[in-house]
DNA sequence: GGCTATCATGGGAGCGCTCCCATACTTGAT
DNA sequence: ATCAAGTATGGGAGCGCTCCCATGATAGCC
């Protein structure tokens, strides 16, 4: 019996270092288990001088918490993670998860969460993401950019994670969210194109199979008909957010419909890529068209002219994610049950039917039971438009 | 006593979905709990009627592993960090680190880790990384972009954590690394530019507090050297790896020697920015200043004319960098002790003195005890030499 | 047919914590 | 002085695994 012991104790004992334990500390300390504990975790329950001579002991041994033991009896990993479905390329491409980690990693400052980005490539990876969230390895999820058919923010809420999703990924999404008000905001765009004066107001989508894309040209649809007009099929176009989908888009409309004076791009990459088309059609911007995107990104700024764009506040959104989150994880937590847990969904159906232009950001910033939030966009008036 | 055990059971049950332990597939599938344990991690001791019936138990239980509780019994957390202390926008902003990721993803493709990225940009979040190392959360970290000056390498290989750096941090680097030859890559550029007959070569190296950036202004001397020229510190300029900063060295640079009809700049960024600076001047590239950058980078092919560069093998890199920490951890497994465990410094001193042009390559590859490497760099030639 | 390798299996012990109950010691009000 | 009501503290039990020893079964050998 002694030799089994033996064995494994022998392992870490001929190492370098010793990495005591709590209990080493305890006696080093002079005290029991249960109070080094308590120093560590911070309990106000302590003497003064116990806790001194404690906290004497933990320096002098270099001591360390393990985490495994610590998540095993405490039921908690101290960490959660962000999961991005894109490849590094994307990831890197976009500045929109730049602007979601900044906020990510600001409102989760002062907790002592872990914060552990993950990327996800292919199906073996979210398997093993799947895995390892399974596995109780982190107490909650942050998942942006998540595609529509994507099974893993249904994977990771039956398993009894919580998750929160940057974004939707439909209209009736079940997974608490963070979002932009994306149909407020392209109907803003539109709308000031429209009060400019612009008859031909065309746009370029993005992939429709994207509720995101669905939203920004239903708000499009809902600023035309808000000032009376006729949706002309000739004025729309489709792209997938690149810059070179934007051109082609910008192709198509201007063969379709040369009168077009106007262009709401979903993303200021294809707006990008419509000023190329447009400048080789030998068309000025704004004097003979006018452009308006979508995120106010780098690019933007960086466009000649500088383009008009819809803001989204990113950081906010990063930020709004995890309280969200921590509101999940605390339900989570403290819930004896909580019935199924946080898992019910927003209630909400169909697109977010935005009101008026600016009077719809009120009540679009909060919804729902699950702490979903819906965060307002703002239009950031450049030289294009 | 039994309501000891009582309260912290109802909690768990309490809750929706049962999550089995080991224990509870062993009588579903009736059998004891080893041999539950060995179907799970694939042990070949097992009859396949065994294994049949603990495979179903497991399906219909949807048992998932508690990977706390499996930590804590086995000693290995089953995940790797790959540390970058940089703010999102400087990771975002180099394509530098889209490059590792890529690789280090790829190598890890058919272990069973879990790939945790992590960025830190303040002491805060060092101390939170530190003391998740130190808690065992990861048995291994990648570190890449390290400033000479911080302390969580050491801090880590003190603690016992294996870690492999990407890119030294001194010609002295005591923790084990991958790193690209920077003094070939910058002599093989410099000599092209020799080669092509320019007579007055400059360089703009980086911030010289990094030992990347000394690297890369030996190599330069170097190729002076050989060539029998002598070294003229007006052709020197400082820049910090940013394109403003190549501008200004450009700036420098021309109103210094304006007889300057090459640069070799130690980014592909600072090239950018030099080639704004010459623009401005009137000089033309490369008919008046020949322009060679390092990295070969997006901006490198973006750029008019394109820009030679040389080029590091970032992605091999990447790899290299995991296959050295997964030996590292695995002598750190089964070593009973290992000594002082894998710290062991590679011995070199100095700016690794590369030597001819090309034949330095093969020796430069393979280097030193901790299984450390230099990979060889290549020059990529473009229309701005 | 008896005896020793071999194989598959069960289950004890222990990983290093947290939780919480019980205990011992205070302090203050009666 | 006496008892109730804290306040600190010690330590048992248990978290859900892995490891490994012992055991029973099966097969192979002289």
């Amino acid at each position: 019996m002694a030799a089994a012991h033996l064995g494994r104790t022998s392992r870490s004992a001929g190492g370098g270092r010793p990495r005591p334990t709590l209990e080493q500390v305890a006696a080093r300390a002079g005290v029991g288990r249960g109070t080094v504990s308590r120093v560590i975790n911070g309990s106000p329950s302590v003497s003064d001088r116990t806790r001194a001579a404690v906290e004497a002991a933990v320096a002098e041994l270099g001591y360390v918490p393990n985490g495994a033991a610590r998540a095993l009896a405490a039921g908690s990993a101290d960490a959660v993670a962000l999961v991005v479905p894109e490849t590094e390329t994307k990831l890197f491409a976009e500045p929109y998860f730049s602007g979601i980690l900044r906020g990510v990693s600001a409102e989760l400052a002062d907790s002592s969460m872990q914060l552990l980005l993950t990327l996800i490539r292919d199906e073996h990876e979210r398997d093993r993401f799947a895995q390892y969230a399974a596995a109780r390895r982190v107490d909650g999820v942050l998942l942006v950019s998540v595609h529509a058919d994507d099974p893993l923010p249904d994977q990771l809420v039956e398993s009894g994670m919580p998750a929160v999703l940057g974004g939707r990924r439909s209209g009736t999404e079940t997974v608490p969210y963070v979002d932009s008000d994306n149909v407020d905001g392209a109907q803003i765009a539109v709308e000031h194109l429209i009060g400019r004066g612009r008859r031909a107001v065309a746009t370029i989508t993005g992939p429709l199979d994207m509720y995101v894309a669905q939203c920004r040209l239903e708000g499009h649809r809902a600023a035309l008909r808000a000032a009376g007009r006729e949706e002309d099929e000739r004025l729309v176009a489709h792209g997938d957010f690149t810059e070179e989908g934007g051109k082609r888009a910008m192709r198509e409309l201007l063969e379709r419909a040369p009168e077009v004076d106007a262009v709401f791009c979903a993303s200021d990459l294809m707006a990008s890529g419509a000023r190329l088309a447009l400048r080789e059609a030998g068309r000025g911007v704004p004097a003979d068209v006018a452009l308006v995107g979508f995120d106010d990104s780098a690019v933007a700024r960086h466009m000649d002219p500088p383009l008009t764009s819809v803001r989204q506040p990113i950081e906010e959104m990063g930020r709004a994610m995890v309280r969200t989150l921590l509101g999940l994880m605390a339900r989570e937590r403290d819930s004896v049950s909580g019935g199924a847990g946080g898992v019910g969904g927003t209630g909400g159906g169909g697109i977010n039917a935005a009101g008026g232009t600016g009077g719809t950001t009120a009540q679009a910033v909060r919804r729902a039971a699950a702490g979903s939030v819906v965060l307002p966009t703002e239009l950031v008036r450049r030289g294009s438009s």
